[in-house]
DNA sequence: CAGTCGATGTACT
DNA sequence: GTACATCGACTGG
């Protein structure tokens, strides 16, 4: 794969959902002793402490630390009894914002990633979800609060998505709140989850 | 195809 | 004790 620089800090100290829409593209990589497992991120959702689906409304907790550092970490939650979910920590210390990566198109690793999720699954059911995206790449509270920088994780620039290309919609699986139209993703693309599946 | 529901552990009230 | 930024299996049309 050619060369790509890394995102700069200053990337991620901009509003969220700016972050969000930008992240619409670029290419997630995960390195460890297993090998590199890299994906294009085609779907996140934007939560911010000013909004009740937020982790961090309520104010800072324990397990929300990491979301109220100044951008560029890794934030990584534990749900449901048995899924991880990965977040991009935005904006500037103080303030607890981030962006959930929802679903990514896999490039690199594709067998680590059928090996980590299972061999039961078709192409585009691998990655096509939080919870997904994150067993497909290995990732779990161990990466939490890791920097983007890499070694372990990084961002890679990619050039922009022209906002043509780019669905805005209302996020998923909110239950507190009104669901706000923080979702962005890649218009058509089958990765992304719920995608309707093509029967031609 | 859509809708329902159980799994399963943790953070927080 | 309750809710949970989910997933996958199962049901019925």
């Amino acid at each position: 794969m050619a060369n790509r620089k890394v995102l700069p800090k200053q990337f991620y100290l901009q509003p969220t959902l700016d972050v969000a829409r930008q992240l619409i593209g670029k290419l997630f990589e995960h390195r460890s002793n297993d090998g590199v497992i890299s994906g294009r991120i085609v779907e996140v959702e934007a939560y911010h402490e000013t909004e009740p689906a937020s982790h961090t409304y309520r104010g800072r907790t324990g397990r929300n630390e990491v979301m109220f550092r100044d951008g560029g970490y890794l934030y990584v939650y534990f749900t449901y009894g048995m899924h991880y979910c990965m977040n991009v920590v935005t904006e500037g210390s103080g303030t607890g914002a981030a962006v959930l990566i929802r679903a990514v198109e896999p490039l690199d690793g594709l067998e680590w990633i059928i090996r980590n999720r299972g061999d039961r699954h078709t192409l585009h059911n691998l990655t096509n979800g939080p919870a997904k995206v994150c067993e497909a790449f290995g990732i779990d509270r161990s990466h939490n609060g890791l920097p983007l920088s890499g070694p372990a994780v990084r961002i890679l620039e990619t050039p922009a998505v022209p906002s043509s290309q780019i669905e805005i919609s209302r996020r998923i699986g909110i239950s507190r709140a009104t669901e706000l139209e923080w979702r962005f993703a890649l218009k058509d693309n089958p990765f992304v989850s719920r995608a309707k599946v093509k029967s031609g």
